[in-house]
DNA sequence: ACCTAAACCTGGGCGC
DNA sequence: TGCGCCCAGGTTTAGG
């Protein structure tokens, strides 16, 4: 399921894929995924693509298309792979690119400026940006103080492209039970919660992602997976039975002797 | 205003 | 073997 280093992965690709191209036809195979308003995209010339969260733009010379992946979007690039679950194929001069989205919970829309300023101003602080420092972060604590820390670190609009592997991971990390207020939390756990969370994420991006399930990016598979030290996961690095709790109605893994 | 939980959707794993 | 139930989870929406 894509997050934030996943979505990473897959913009490079996308980049070195399809930036500068023009797109010359779409096909639609899911309207209620692949927006009918897409087809303006016609005739326009990808300028820039960029992740913002876990959500993919494609800034083009006139307007801009928005994807979101959910958990089982994928892309691929002149290969008919997972043809049965192509929601849309772009094509270009010289290829094309399709999106496919087996539970086709995921979108493609297009935007002008305006209304994608509006929709990516909702999501909040990206982690591995200079701007998410222990002191921005404290800010966020402070105004969640009430409510649990693992559900804080899956809101988008607090910080942008953290999901359920990441946070049960960053969690571990820092030794801090997922069951916690974020009120209860100590500034030194803080700390190490900030560090565990941008320590986490950029290695997996270095990896280029987790692959659980259906993760596929455009040129193969993430290696993160090895690097698990809870999700999907029976033990612990240090070989303690994990437990799995329901923590904002999503599964959730955590030792009990490691996490406090 | 707050939080929780269902809904969306489909493939895969598991139990009977 | 095969049917069917349940689970996976990002985000929105509905309900409490």
């Amino acid at each position: 399921m894509p997050e934030l280093p996943e979505v990473e992965t897959i913009v490079q690709q996308l980049k070195k894929k399809v930036k500068g191209k023009t797109i010359e036809k779409i096909d639609i195979l899911d309207s209620k995924v692949a927006s009918p308003t897409i087809k303006k995209a016609i005739g326009c010339k990808i300028d820039e693509i960029y992740r913002r969260g876990k959500s993919i733009v494609f800034v083009l010379d006139k307007g801009n298309l928005l994807f979101h992946l959910r958990m089982t979007g994928h892309f691929h690039y002149n290969e008919e792979k997972f043809k049965q679950f192509v929601v849309a194929k772009f094509h270009f001069k010289d290829g094309f690119l399709t999106h496919n989205s087996i539970r086709k919970f995921g979108h493609i829309k297009f935007m002008d400026n305006k209304e994608l300023e509006r929709e990516l101003i909702k999501l909040g602080v990206e982690p591995l940006s200079k701007e998410f420092s222990l002191e921005k972060f404290n800010e966020i604590l402070l105004k969640k103080s009430k409510s649990n820390i693992k559900v804080m670190l899956l809101d988008q609009s607090l910080i942008a492209g953290v999901g359920n592997i990441y946070a049960q991971e960053a969690l571990y990390h820092a030794g801090i039970d997922p069951r916690r207020k974020v009120s209860s939390l100590s500034s030194s756990e803080i700390k190490k919660l900030h560090h565990g969370l941008i320590r986490v994420l950029r290695l997996a991006v270095s990896k280029r992602g987790t692959t659980v399930e259906n993760y596929v990016h455009i040129e193969g598979s993430g290696g993160f997976q090895s690097s698990l030290a809870v999700y999907g996961k029976g033990k612990c690095p240090k070989g303690h039975s994990l437990k799995k709790v329901v923590i904002g109605s999503r599964g959730t893994s955590y030792c009990g002797v490691c996490q406090r």
